[in-house]
DNA sequence: GATTGACTTGAAAATGATTTTCATTTATAA
DNA sequence: TTATAAATGAAAATCATTTTCAAGTCAATC
């Protein structure tokens, strides 16, 4: 019988054990601060970030845990303006990303009405849409005053 | 009095002509390419099109020659899965993509009900939206068959 | 608790896209 | 036609990411 886990951490830490990878010190201390991020960050905040208490990380293991976490579906990329790609723990089922300008705290939202307008689209372009990709820029609560 | 542009090319042309930039050939050969293109390309892609009529092109006058164009709001950058970036004739006003995952043919498309989705995710997150980012992705009518 | 073997790691080098530098070429105004 | 400032192409520099490989570490077994 499985316990519940404690916290986040905990849970991805299983799954990722339970996916035959070894629980290492980078691996807990990358996925410990990207559970706890409330916005995307890239490989070097991560790098940057982490070196502060473990000063012995290699930027290619950043990149090798990221790569891991987003194979499991753990963490989502965020892509950049420049192209460069950020990290965000990502959410349970299919739901958009509502992205603070001001201080990066990205949250998610449903955004189910998607489909009328998809539905319109269809009709208007002849198109069949099978995908779709949404990203809303804004001010959060905190930074609106 | 200014007669009106016998067609695209002319008028990006004129519009280049008129922000003090010179028409030399290079620039003449990637803006015939972009206007004609029903898809978007790629820097490398650019390079080898254009080079298989004029050889001399050089990598370095292509990224170049978007820069101008996307500061003249003439080319839109198409952000790509892997970071990479593809450059596409622009539109008038603000209209959403649409890209064919077969050929990669790009329409444009109005989307307007979106303003509908960003009041509910306004009133739902607290947020105040400003910006939003949409992309759709299927099969255009050629590719459906 | 010690041993073993495979998975991970970190450093350095490689890669690929993009930018910078600079001497040469070329468009355009005089 | 000439002068000159802008644009070009080649090579080198930069930056993010990936690959290579020897050394280190986790976790199963003794």
């Amino acid at each position: 019988m499985n316990l519940p886990p404690l916290n986040l951490t905990e849970e991805w830490l299983d799954r990722l054990q339970a996916s035959g990878y070894r629980l290492t010190q980078p691996l807990r201390r990358i996925v410990e601060l990207l559970v706890a991020s409330p916005r995307a960050l890239g490989p070097i905040e991560i790098y940057d970030l982490v070196r502060v208490h473990y000063p012995n990380l290699g930027l290619v293991t950043v990149y090798r845990t990221l790569e891991k976490l987003e194979a499991l579906g753990l963490v989502q990329r965020v892509h950049q303006e420049d192209g460069c790609h950020r990290y965000l723990r990502a959410t349970q089922g299919h739901q958009h990303l509502l992205i603070c300008t001001r201080c990066g705290r990205a949250t998610y939202f449903a955004g189910d009405d998607l489909s009328r307008l998809i539905r319109h689209t269809e009709e208007e372009t002849g198109y069949l849409v099978q995908d779709h990709w949404l990203q809303l820029y804004g001010l959060c609560p905190a930074c609106r005053q």
